[in-house]
DNA sequence: CACCAGGTTGACC
DNA sequence: GGTCAACATGGT
């Protein structure tokens, strides 16, 4: 959860980096983050950008878990999408942040739409916005968190190669809105 | 030095 | 209802 807000915009390589100083720091729980001083917090995650923002971000997405659902353990009970539409209340929370959080975090088959999944099925002609796009996969997917997980990996990973910038270029379809 | 990165929000037309 | 800058550091 703390890892889906801080890769926002971001890469992951360098948000695995805040996340090992928060783990020494003990401040990678949701608990700790709430109780801890929002300078803290912005030290130990400097190096994955936006650091001020994120931090807020953290801050409302841990009291709002423990106000609501007195922890992380607390989630686990209820349904996927009350849990959605729970966390997209929290500011700073998008639909890409709470797909992450709810796929990766809590094990659920919510499928994760991000920038690169919407470019690549323009690059093969799938028209449709993030919410067209996340039904279909999710009717085509078997519903097994390990292959919700994989087919979002391999996308990213597909992208990282192949629909960079140079070779979307060649294909015309750096805009996402058109 | 220029450009980009798995996003979200609020301001402005 | 669409467009745009702000947010900030690190890598190529």
């Amino acid at each position: 959860m703390i890892g889906a807000i801080l890769t926002q915009q971001t890469r992951w390589e360098n948000v695995e980096r805040a996340i090992q100083a928060l783990k020494e720091a003990g401040l990678c729980s949701i608990r700790a983050i709430r109780d801890a001083s929002p300078g803290q917090i912005e030290d130990l995650i400097r190096c994955s950008g936006f650091y001020r923002v994120k931090t807020h971000r953290l801050f409302h997405l841990a009291s709002h878990i423990m106000d609501t659902y007195g922890g992380v353990q607390g989630m686990r009970k209820k349904p996927t999408g009350e849990l959605r539409a729970s966390l997209l209340s929290v500011h700073g929370i998008g639909e890409e942040t709470a797909d992450s959080i709810l796929c990766f975090g809590l094990g659920r088959t919510s499928f994760v739409i991000d920038a690169y999944t919407i470019r690549i099925c323009r690059c093969a002609g799938i028209p449709g916005d993030r919410t067209v796009l996340k039904s279909a996969f999710e009717e085509i997917l078997p519903a097994r968190i390990g292959a919700y997980r994989q087919a979002h990996a391999h996308i990213v990973e597909y992208a990282k190669d192949y629909c960079q910038k140079k070779r979307c270029d060649t294909c015309l379809v750096r805009n996402l809105n058109g």
